[in-house]
DNA sequence: CATCATATGTCAAGATGTTGACGTGAGTCA
DNA sequence: TGACTCACGTCAACATCTTGACATATGATG
């Protein structure tokens, strides 16, 4: 009933919430958060190409095409050239902002998750991860 | 460490596959999300201004105004245009697309919170409120 | 009462993202 | 091998949202 569409209606809102306490610790770092995302994956996964960036970070191909064209344009990251499927990975300079930037957001999400105990923490990353499979199914 | 970033990852996730299960529902109703949920404050709360709405849809006032201006033009909202501070309230015809796209929308997050059982809904409403709240103190 | 701060409605401009479309390279199957 | 499908990179057009700015109304403060 209402309560329904309140989970909604709340997941929007902690998105929202989330979304501008990283873009006001990260403007610190003259980072988006769809860049700082683009970094922090390459961290993981060097060598990851356009579009498999642009999955991880749910923006389109497109958006993450021009995204990129701004970080090599910065020196934050590097692509092999190999004609299509350009691969890409973090500079030296790259590594070094994401760090900075890497604890900015860690310091936020910790806001977030204060009040929760380490298990809580767990099965709310569980629970969020059943949400976005059961819609993702069919 | 990554449990923590990951917790922001799957927020993330599960929001963007909410908004893209409900944008493909409510296309059948020629509704947008930002539209239906105007629409479902108005009916909850009749009597609105501008920027409260947008307030409670997470989106710029200008936004809303424009918003407003497209549902005023399809005869989805009706406003008492008492000067300034001017107050909405669904039209009859609002009203009856609401109920379609109100039905759909609720199939959809039961189909998300279809793994849960009653308080388990319960407590991910809490926790994510909780999440919201400690991100906007401060 | 006068003044200042705050919140609102609204216009204009800019940034950012999405959709659509096209060409090209890789893998599949007859 | 050749045709077909599909995913990727990329360009252009379009839509949407945000930021900035300004005028006005509301409320508090001295």
């Amino acid at each position: 009933m209402d309560l329904d569409t309140a989970v909604g209606y709340v997941l929007k809102r902690a998105t929202v919430a989330l979304r501008a306490a990283m873009d006001a610790a990260l403007r610190e770092h003259d980072l988006t958060v769809p860049q700082y995302s683009c970094l922090e994956q390459l961290a993981h996964q060097p060598g990851l190409t356009n579009t498999e960036l642009a999955r991880g970070t749910f923006v389109s191909r497109q958006a993450m095409h021009q995204l990129l064209a701004t970080l090599k344009s910065l020196n934050l990251v590097h692509g092999d050239d190999g004609g299509r499927h350009e691969r890409f990975t973090l500079t030296t300079d790259g590594a070094r902002r994401l760090t900075g930037a890497s604890t900015a957001v860690a310091a936020v999400q910790e806001r977030m998750l204060a009040p929760f105990d380490p298990e809580q923490r767990r099965r709310l990353h569980a629970d969020l991860t059943t949400c976005a499979e059961a819609l993702d199914r069919r």
